[in-house]
RNA sequence: GCGCGGCUAGCUCAAUUGGAUAGAGCACCUGACUACGGAUCAGGAGGUUGGGGGUUCGACUCCCUCGCCGCGUGCCA
């Protein structure tokens, strides 16, 4: 049934009851705080200094709480219990949620609310596909344009294990915000230009190895920038012969020039093959060469604004109504003359700003980097402002670092960052090997198949599932294991959940009129569980956290099967039939969209 | 030195931003219908939330202080 329509309520002898217009009910928590607010007005409570601070319950005192009689109380100085009486009086009044929950009083003055199980049924109903879902979701970044820059690796260097969770987190963030109605540029801000290049060239016009260029060229080029780096270190001469190379480079020789293309074209594709493998696709790769001619701009406003100042040789931005950054500078122009990766950003700001209007800008990078887009948000701040231009709100997406067992940077056995290649194969391979000993008997493409699914969502949702501003442990015997807040449980509670389709001979789209109202706890707590997503992708949201979803998908998966293993669906009794396929449907649709917003495939079987 | 972040069960992590008896998963112990997929589920045990003080009806959360650990802190990105 869509949204939109009028609900009818029945009771058990079904007579009809009242109309409900249930798409008010979406987002229970939005509905609960209007008619809080509309019972306080009733209550004659001081409105302006009563907020409803709504809460989903702890399912021992009931599906959402109202708490905000406590802090109006402490505010006017009142007793809180007797405040909370008087807007339960008032709510009791209103048939609208009368008919659909009971309200109690618990504590200091916690207003506890226990949906009836006809309202869950409704509820479920109601809403049925992707679209409902994302109905409500796609009003809050309606209109928005948001440029994403993720990604962000060097070219002439294969990507390692540092790379992996701007990648991962980056994406889910572009595709939570597309859900949200945003229209999103996915932008790699690569590194492509500066100091290694000298070396590179160096090394490249003397020790290149053509056959391996041909068949792996990020691991050729990477090589040769290692061994050009290691000669200049060693020799002064060689040093000098670098520089060289890099002078002509700047100086936009034709042959520096050509090579320099060269290089990044095969940079681009390299990157492509594993970025297509973890399927994240980029608008564009505008990296810091792009910007290299747009910083005169940068300079030139900056020091008409007066922003910028001359200090020890060098142009900085200093802001003296911060506490560090009065004393910390900001570097845009080094006293050498030469642009740093502060300018570049500046000019990256504009860019952004001029040509894709911009309404938000969000770069996604390790947490090290802080101190810095402070300061260029700062800086941006007061550019726009004094220049009149619109302001894109920017977001610093911050994330920490992937631990090896010792508590320190995971490393390889040789002390090597881990090539980003090796891990995602490496969990594939593990994969497979754990599918192929549960299925002996599935043939041996779809052993590939799932393991790479598996595999790959192993390692994004690894990423995922802690809090994006701490570090994590890497360990390959968790992430890939079936029990817990993994992939492969998330995979398989939606697996089985096809399978039961499957088994009934029911298609997704079946007629659940006969449905009745949910009776056992497991039904009950599945069903609650199914609509919390609704504030979970509000809070994920706003946050930019992703490991909120995470967690939410883990507890419905959880509830999924504690009420599959006690409640049997296929079962003749036509009612309980068809209401226990609504959990079963419901629980794969939200599965299947958190999934996809975290950018992780779900599989039909496994 | 200054700044930022972290410190929660043996281990790995949560805690809707000040709400009720701090929750999960591993690991450990006990149990479950020859099974709509046991890659599951139910239960048990496990805590002075780094230490100390304070704010209030109420603190992992806010303030002060001390202790470790990590990161940043003028010309890398």
């Amino acid at each position: 049934m869509a949204i939109g329509k009028t609900m009818r309520l029945l009771s058990r002898q079904g007579t009809l009851l009242f109309r409900l217009p249930m798409q008010d009910w979406f987002d229970v928590a939005k509905k609960l705080e209007s008619l809080a607010l509309k019972a306080a007005q009733r209550a004659n409570l001081e409105t302006d200094v009563f907020s409803p601070d709504v809460h989903p319950a702890d399912p021992r005192f009931g599906d959402a709480q109202i708490n905000g009689a406590l802090p109006y109380a402490k505010r006017l100085k009142t007793n809180p219990r007797e405040i909370a009486q008087q807007l339960v009086d008032q709510l009791n009044q209103d048939p609208e949620i009368t008919s659909v929950a009971e309200l109690s009083i618990a504590g200091p003055g916690f207003i506890n609310i226990r949906f009836n199980s006809e309202f869950f049924l409704m509820w479920l109903r109601a809403f049925t596909t992707e679209e409902d879902f994302q109905a409500s979701a796609s009003r809050i970044f309606a209109g928005e344009r948001v440029v994403v820059d993720y990604g962000s690796p060097n070219t002439a260097k294969q990507m390692h294990v540092g790379h992996i969770r701007a990648i991962v987190i980056g994406e889910a963030i572009c595709r939570l915000l597309e859900f949200c109605g945003a229209k999103v540029t996915r932008d790699n801000h690569i590194g492509d230009w500066g100091t290694p290049y000298g070396k590179l060239f160096y090394a490249y016009k003397r020790y290149l190895n053509k056959t391996a260029l041909e068949e792996d060229p990020l691991g050729e080029l990477e090589r040769l920038y290692k061994l050009g780096s290691r000669l200049a270190n060693d020799d002064e001469a060689t040093l000098e012969e670098c520089r060289k190379e890099l002078v002509k480079l700047q100086l936009g020789d034709p042959d520096a020039i050509a090579l320099w293309k060269r290089v990044n074209e095969l940079s681009i594709d390299g990157l492509k093959e594993i970025y297509d493998l973890l399927n994240v696709h980029f608008d564009c790769f505008l990296g810091e060469s792009f910007y290299r001619d747009q910083v005169g701009r940068v300079y030139e406003e900056l020091q008409e604004t007066g922003l910028a100042e001359e200090s020890e040789g060098a142009l900085v931005v200093f802001h003296p109504e911060h506490k560090r950054y009065a004393k910390q500078p900001f570097i845009i122009r080094k006293s050498d003359g030469a642009s740093n990766y502060a300018t570049t950003d500046l000019a990256t700001m504009l860019y952004r700003q001029e040509h894709f209007k911009a309404t938000r800008v969000i770069i996604v990078t390790d947490d090290r980097q802080k101190d810095h887009f402070e300061q260029l948000d700062l800086t941006t701040k007061k550019w726009f402002n004094q220049t009149n231009r619109s302001r894109p709100e920017f977001r610093h997406v911050m994330f920490g670092k992937i631990m090896g067992d010792d508590g320190k940077p995971i490393k390889s056995r040789s002390g090597d960052p881990i090539r980003l290649k090796d891990l995602v194969y490496e969990s594939i391979d593990r994969a497979y090997a754990i599918v192929k000993g549960k299925n002996p008997d599935m043939a041996e493409e779809e052993h590939k198949q799932i393991a790479t699914t598996v595999g790959i969502s192993a390692i994004k949702y690894a990423d995922l599932s802690p809090n994006r501003t701490s570090n994590y442990v890497f360990s390959w015997d968790k992430l890939l294991s079936f029990e817990g807040n993994t992939a492969p449980y998330l995979l398989y509670a939606a697996a089985r959940i096809q399978s039961i389709f499957r088994k009934a001979g029911v298609s997704m789209k079946f007629d659940d009129a006969a449905a009745t109202p949910f009776e056992t706890d497991e039904e009950i707590a599945l069903a609650r569980k199914i609509m919390e997503i609704v504030g979970v992708l509000h809070s994920t949201i706003e946050t930019l956290r992703p490991h909120l979803l995470c967690t939410y998908l883990f507890e419905l998966a959880g509830a999924f099967s504690a009420f599959y293993n006690a409640n049997k669906v296929i079962v003749d009794d036509a009612g309980i039939k068809a209401r226990r396929l609504i959990l079963c449907q419901r629980s794969l649709l939200v599965l299947k969209i958190g999934l996809s917003l975290l950018g992780i495939r779900t599989l039909d079987r496994m």
